[in-house]
Order: structure tokens, then sequence, then C-alpha cells
DNA sequence: TTGAAAGCGATACCAC
DNA sequence: GTGGTATCGCTTTCAA
């Protein structure tokens, strides 16, 4: 099994006995070349196998038709799903994607993101780990802009695309009290994000609408990747002045509540963060979004700011919704 | 907010006063010069903001440090599964995943395909959708090594990864007929993918080894992704001679079927292919595998192939493993 | 409409 | 240890 040579522009321009240049018009600007000549060079591009490189072609113009972006972990899947967004709307307009995982630590945020600066990306799209990213104020003032998603960069000149987490928070908990329930639970792990603080934000505010001037006892901000969602439940409920309802910060921690409140006869209520899969067969209501458009956005706004670096930031927000399932709708069983 | 120019090698080596040559090596060589020298040079460099031109790099060697991955859908968590465990071992090999969808259609794997070797990706990753690959084959020769992930190419020398599909689906199978059940039913959509064929096959296989010569009256192989998993199911119980068990060819039939069980007082037994994040709150009893396994291991073949284009090609399985969670464990309630 | 020549940013080969 | 020089594959002036 013999590697052969990959054929360049000049063995074809050879080939078809006109000028390496003629050849690449044919490849690029078909239109400034009569069709006899350029029918000649395709025949002789197609006999040699020739495929035009892209990356030699983008090495003129400073950038890559690549675009970069910086996950925590791809197997989770909000994350897989604003790439699928991202992706569809860079295909279409003729770049790649590149997907990159930090493994959720700072260091490995700016590692990775170091690797996709020096492939040249057009842009840098990533979900902020650290606590500051003002290491890429240089790349930027370069011209690579930086696009961040689901959280705020810090310290950093970047547009943004984030959930409307507090309102959606706000809402569920609005929607809990409406329903009788005075004694509602947040649970949340890991706490110390952008998204759960504003979450939490939004849940304190619809408390304190209520009447409620202090914290609620029921809040459980864990920050343990380690810790199991389930027990933390089942403390909650153990407690003398046990919660009615919870809302659960996000989709881990709704899951694990579920594995606790599934064996109750009366379980308090439930509302999670995030849709999944099997919600609807488990009756779950949760505030839902669209991390699909997300991810679009997220591509429209870098390919702008492409064609642009200049310019006003903007911070784009998609909203969340609250769907109704059954499990956050049923008043105090008390 | 001014667009400054991206320093180069030459700048660089201007301004240490030394030749470009030695400044590449200091990032590339270190070894090779001495420590005096280096430190003049890296100085020189973090005043330039200078960031080696990775793109720039590969021009010389032919190949980038990207690998590329042809996928039918991020969204899909079984892709976006694998895509996490490719990513992480080429990461940990110096090389980026370039993430393409090709909307599950023939033409777009092609197109995508195409996209992907423009850019001199080391290694081609995919999961085939059309029915024929040897429109890669001149690729291959030319030395961009081609894996074949959860189906295998079609006309084409590719190595490939799949899971143990047959064996799983024969255990399933015999695991209802061990607890009693005679009339199985098999659903699946689409039907006409390789990794259905090789579980429909195993199915048969275990009911023959019941004694049973002739097709049962029980398989339904759909191929209209806008079939309603929830109406076959329906169909299939409303039939004079019903199924008392069913096994779903995979996570979307098995959650149509759940939406229909679910309200049923003595469901039939139910046995899923691919696990999901609720099945074991929800109890549902599944044929599993290690997705991002699978994506290591195609990364690891890659990278060997990357490294030896020739060589024997190879199939890598991925063992499957029948999960009793409840819903596949009951006798028949008839 | 077509072509010659000079880069793009880095590396490799070969001297010194 | 260090430095010239050609080169990777293509595009962009600028002429013809």
């Amino acid at each position: 099994m013999s590697i052969r040579q990959r054929a360049t522009l000049d063995d074809v321009a050879r080939l078809a006995h006109v000028s390496p240049k003629t050849v690449s018009r044919v490849f690029s600007q078909r239109h400034l070349v009569s069709p006899a000549t350029a029918e000649a060079v395709l025949a002789a591009a197609k006999r040699l196998k020739f495929r035009p490189n892209t990356v030699a072609r983008n090495l003129r113009g400073g950038a890559s038709n690549t675009v970069g972006f910086v996950i925590g972990e791809l197997l989770n899947p909000f994350y897989s799903t604003v790439a699928t967004g991202l992706e569809r709307v860079l295909a279409d307009n003729g770049k790649t994607l590149i997907v990159a995982s930090t493994d959720d630590t700072a260091e490995g945020e700016e590692r990775v993101a170091d690797t996709l600066l020096a492939q040249r990306v057009a842009a840098l799209l990533m979900v902020p780990v650290g606590e500051d990213q003002s290491y890429l104020e240089g790349e930027r003032q370069l011209g690579c802009p930086v696009i961040s998603i689901d959280r705020p960069a810090r310290n950093l000149v970047a547009d943004s695309v984030v959930l409307e987490n507090r309102t959606g928070a706000f809402s569920a908990t609005r929607s809990l009290m409406a329903r009788g329930h005075r004694k509602i639970a947040y649970i949340c792990n890991p706490a110390a994000v952008y998204t759960q603080a504003e979450r939490i934000q939004g849940y304190r505010e619809a408390i304190a609408s209520g009447g409620r001037a202090e914290p609620t006892p029921w809040e459980r901000l864990l920050d343990d990747p380690a810790a199991n969602p389930a027990a933390v439940v089942a403390d909650l409920l153990a407690m003398d002045d046990a919660p009615t309802a919870i809302i659960a910060g996000n989709n881990r921690m709704c899951i694990g509540a579920l594995q606790v409140l599934d064996s109750l006869e009366h379980p308090p209520a439930l509302i999670g963060f995030d849709d999944f899969d099997t919600a609807d067969i488990l009756g779950v209501s949760v505030v839902s979004h669209d991390a699909v458009d997300m991810g679009r956005q997220a591509a429209e706004l870098a390919l702008e700011r492409i064609m642009d670096p200049t310019g006003f930031t903007r911070q784009i927000i998609i909203p969340t919704k609250l769907i109704h399932r059954g499990s956050g709708e049923h008043p105090p069983y008390a």
C-alpha cells in the first residue's frame, strides 16, 4: 500500500499548461477565467486528485476558517447542545468548529485557549471556567474576537450569550408560591458559578417578594463535585421544618432529587432547571431554554465580530420558560 | 481599540538580535540553544506577545495537528459522548478535534469530509451515513487514515470501532426468554443501518435458539424519521396475539415505548438499547456500553495510523452489557 | 484573460 | 551553538 504524493496547485498548472495563478483562480474566482481554460484545469485537477489546501490558503490572510470552542466537558448535554447550534451556523458560513475541553479547571482553560489561538482560530468562543480572562485581552486586540457563552467573561472585553437565569428562577419560585408553598428549598452544585449566583438571586427575590426578609433555611448551595445530590435532598426532608417544595438549580441535582422523591407517597413539589429527555415521562416541571439557539446566536455574534472586530460589545440573553408537567403544580401536602 | 500587528518569529529574532532559526529552535528544540540566548529570545517573545503559528508550522509537514470527526448529529448524546472520548485522547497527544455534522445525509457526509480533508486533517474519523465510502480511497492512499465509528465503512479500507451489537441483542432476548417470555417484539427506527441489522440478527438468533424457525410477527423495523414510536408500541399491544415483552433497538424507541407503557397496569417487559440518564429512576433495563471508551479507542487507533499508515486494518469491538433494573425481569402477565 | 514574482510564518538542510 | 537559504501550497500585487 504505497503512499503517493499529494498533488499541488503547481502540478495541476503544469499538466494543464497554464500558470499556477490561473489554477488558483479556477478554484476561487472561477468567473475570471475563460470557460475553456477552466475546463482544462479542472480536468487536470481531477486526474491528479488535486484538492486545494485550506491551510495554505489561509496562511496569507492571517486568520483561518476555523472557530474554536472552549468547553468544560463535552459530555454535558447542555454544552454539546450549544455546540450543535454553533456548528450549524458556522458550517453554513464556511467555517469549521474546533472543540477543546478544559476539564473544568482554570489552568485547562488557559492551556486550551492557547492551543486554539496558536491555530489562529478566527474567533474564540468559550464557557469561562476561571475567575479571570484578562489573559485573552492581548489576542482580542490582535483581532481575535472572544465570545463568552453561558457566563460572562471577567476582566475582558467580550460579547456574551447567557440565559435568563434570574427571571427563570424567579418565575419558578413564584409559581410554587402561587400554589401555596411557603417553605421552598433551592439546591445546587456547584454553586460558585455565575449561572447559580443568578438563579439563587432570582429565588431570593421571589422569596422576598412574598414578605420574608431573611434568607430561608432551605438553601443548599454545595460546592463539592463528589457530593451526593440524593443525600442532600434526604437531609432536607428530614428537617423538622422540612420544605414542601424544591427547586433544583441544574440537571444533575434535579435527577438526584427524583431518586429520593420517587419513593415518597407525598413528595414535595419539584421544579428543575434545564430540560431533559425523559422529563415529560417523569412529569417533571422545569425551567427550560433553547440551548441550540444559544449556540446559534453565539456563532452569529462571532461571525459579526470576525467581519468587524471593532464596535460595541453586546450581551444576548436567551429566554427561559417554565414548563408545567405536574411535579411543580401541586400544593403542599402538609 | 486599535488592531495591532501580530508579531512573527522574525520580529522576535530582530528584537533579540539572533537569527529566525534560533527563535524557532527556542520554541521547538530548546535544548539546542544556549540558556542565555534562549532567555533573551523568550524575553523578546514575551514583549512582543509572540505566539508560534501552528498553521504555518504544519505547512511544512504536510499534515496538520488536527483530526476530523464527521458525525451525523452532535445533538445525539451517543455521538457527543464518543466525541468526548476522542477529544480527551487527542488533546493528550497534542492534537485538536474538528467536529462537523452531516445532518445524517450521504451528500452531507461527502461535503463535510471534503472540507475536513481540505484542512489536511491528520486523520478522518467518521460515523458513516452513506452507502459507500469509496470516495475516500484516494485520500487514504495519500496518507490520511480513516477510522470508522459505530458502523464499518463500505468499499474502503478503514479501521473501525463498533459495538457488540449482535451479542447484546442476543443476550437481551435470551434474558427475556429465560423469564418465560415467548412473544417478544423488536422495535427500531431507523432500521436500515448497520447497528440495527446486527441487533435484529442477534434478536432473531435468540428466537431461533428457542426452537422457533420462522420470523416472529412482532418485528417493527421502521424507516421513517417522522414515525411516532409511541404509536408503534400501541399498535403492537393492540394485536390479538400481543407481545409480552419488547426490545427497543435504540434510545428514542425505548423512551417512546415508555410513554405508552407507563400508564399500563401490567406492561410488557421492556429492554432498551443504549443507557440514558434517568433509566435507573425509571427502572428500565438496558443493553449498555461505554461510548466514551469507544471514542477513546477510536482516537488511539487514529494516532497509531498517523504514525504508521501501512499495516493491517483492525476492527475493535466495544462490549455491551445487559443491566437489570426491573423493566425486563418480570415474567409475562398473561 | 493570463502570468511572473514576492510573500504568508515557520522549519529543514547544510554550513560555519 | 548559530545562521543563511530554500521551501511548504497558495494568494496577492502588478504587469502584460
